[in-house]
DNA sequence: AATGAATGAGAATTCATTCAT
DNA sequence: AATGAATGAATTCTCATTCAT
């Protein structure tokens, strides 16, 4: 069990070897149920050792939510193209989440689940992270609307609900489509690549941010258009 | 500490005040963190009892959860108006679950956050039930699609993935809906409503649907409409 | 589970319905395994009447013993013939220790395996009734020695050390007699009947006692007879 | 109270200062009620450190149980004089014997006492070294009635029967030679040494089987010779 | 005669963490 | 750079026992 002992390797290494078992093991069993015995162990290291390099349980957590939560966002800071327009620019931001997500699971887990269920220390780091995205996408939805034209039909807490409500439902599809659903021989029902499941958000969302910059929002009675937000709504 | 003694209470209604300071325990604390010391504690009663009555941590886990997802299915369920069309029956729907979640935003912390985070017993609970939902909205969706006259235009997998993308916006809705209390003294920045979050979701989704339906589906240099969709991804 | 309710039972019946749920709780369990919960289900009643009527634990524990070892004293006393020979005393206390043995297996399961082996109260307790027991037998290998006319031969510690020995051997037949070996259909390889057994260790015990008691001791070199023991033993 | 604390000792000595405390601690109290925190206390080491190396208390005891009945049969097997008579066989094993039961009274006690009352784990190790016992005995017996030249007298299950007895007879003996110390200044009324006992234990036993080699059998009028069995006992 | 409701005290077990080498 | 030895502090769970009716 473990990673095979090699002895005598530099720090640097070794910190990293930690933080993949690590995340491994937070992943598999959760923050609590995840002891420092079976992460060293998963390290192929002692445990003194652990916390020589890392301190403690919980800076050994917060190490791991930093190195994944960076890495998050550097694959999708990477994968967004710079000059683009704003729907171009949340399409590529998307294929870089998913491809992210689908490529690292444990980490996106440790994220997603772990770190903002876990107290005070670890769900305000991912809250701060997550927060950025918020902001970067209500931003890509103001420069859209700017683009369009259409600048004063959106209020500012109604662009931040449908951003956060962006961010949900992107977090939702990336679990979604990280199960392998195990029906029929492989080949059938596999993972949707990251490609296919940032269209369907893009689908889903850009057509409807289209309607609403053009001043459209739902009502009881059907869609309607124009007329102030109020008034549309009368429950 | 802990609500006030009442000595000799029949055991129907303790059970419920265990639960109650369950659900206030494990969504403060999370499930590992959540001893049954200060569950008891809340209770106002002794851990024997809680023992006695409800067997093991595991298995109040499991009573809460349940308990929990039957009060929000009978909350969206009670909301929902049953004849009406698809579209009203969504936002029927939401803003039952939007008030729910904000009514009791323990219960929904512990659905949301710590029962799908620890392990089989209980994450496949939750996850029947998000199943149910997303089922639930999968059909509402089919039936839009058939209201609007263009059943053929949307895949099944395409609907499934909407479904979900839905199903987490209105997740991640519902956490940010409840977070937003604690800045400037009360009475400023207020919670939305259940009826304003429910409305951005229609908002959101509904106008993305309609186009949806009608053909239309985004592609890297704009919204493009009739052509079929592998052609108007080409990433 | 449990007897069948029937309320309003008079106390002297409740008290031997009780014991007997607890020699059979004990004898299943162990003393400390048996827990009051268990004993007062298998009686048929709530525990706090166990505790009105036997007190504690340990009273209870103590009311079995007495009870059953009082009822094992009676068997054996009411087999043995009061004016017969010491071997015809001896074989029909014999008869009569295996006949209630295999019929009260728990009785004497807590008797010969529990009382003995949970601290002073208990020990003691059935110690006593051993005590007389071998006392008795040492008197009926006296009875015997005189009624050989040898009564010299016989020093008064070896006489307790038979004594002692033939007690020892009593029980462990009692407990081989009583557990069932499940091999063939039943029939094959009964039980051996209390007579059986008797007749084993008459068989065992009475010729050696007679040669003993004409003299003859064992030495390394085989039986040699009329010396005194020290020299017949070497080493 | 414990041992003097020494730091840092390897694990196979704390081990068996562990298997010390514990023989100890189970022989006083009983396996139920002996606690890990006792334990621990007695072996002068900290219960985490016994928790480690033994794993559980079941555990513990089992590692009990298998070291004193190896020690047992080591010293019985080592006592045995291989290639001598039956009856000299039988006469060195139970010296060494009763030699190591006086020894090691503790772990006697927890083989003959404890193991034997405390469910199915454990009963069963004992069980198994018992029978190899039982069957050593009968074996010898077997042997005995060859080299007398009467094979045929002695029934397979009547030679069981007498091995069972002969056993628990050495039982009793062995309890009853380490319990008379207790009594007036000490030097008076000592342990009878092993020696004695054993010759006790042949002194009843040999001459017994003798005769029964010879075809006599006890009957309620006194010892018949030659008859078969069946005859003898009328009852 | 009998019980549902309730608890104080202690049990086994596990963990994050440190010391000495 | 690395580890075998060791522990303080919790945590879950159980049990004998009592109170109020």
């Amino acid at each position: 069990m473990g990673a095979v002992k090699s002895k005598r390797v530099p720090r640097a290494i070794r910190e990293q070897q930690m933080l993949d078992a690590a995340v491994l093991t937070f992943a598999r069993r959760g923050y609590a149920a995840a002891s420092m015995d079976e992460i060293a162990e998963v390290a192929g290291v002692s445990k003194p050792l652990v916390y020589l390099y890392l301190n403690s349980k919980e800076d050994l957590f917060s190490a791991v939510i930093r190195r994944e939560s960076e890495a998050l966002v550097a694959a999708v800071t990477a994968a967004v193209e710079p000059g683009a327009t704003a729907d171009r620019q949340l399409w590529s931001g998307l294929r870089g989440f998913f491809a992210h997500t689908a490529e690292y699971p444990d980490g996106w887990a440790v994220l997603h689940q772990q770190a903002r269920t876990h107290g005070e220390p670890f769900a305000r780091e991912v809250a701060v992270v997550r927060a950025e995205v918020v902001a970067f996408v209500t931003e890509l939805i103001g420069a859209a609307a700017k683009e369009a034209g259409c600048a004063g039909e959106l209020a500012e807490r109604e662009v931040a609900g449908l951003a956060h409500a962006l961010v949900g439902a992107a977090e939702s599809l990336a679990g979604w489509a990280n199960v392998r659903t195990d029906e029929g021989p492989s080949g059938e029902r596999e993972h949707p690549s990251a490609k296919d499941t940032a269209a369907t958000m893009m689908n889903f969302v850009w057509a409807g941010l289209g309607r609403l910059m053009e001043g459209e929002r739902w009502a009881p009675g059907g869609l309607i258009g124009q007329q102030g937000r109020s008034a549309a709504v009368r429950g």
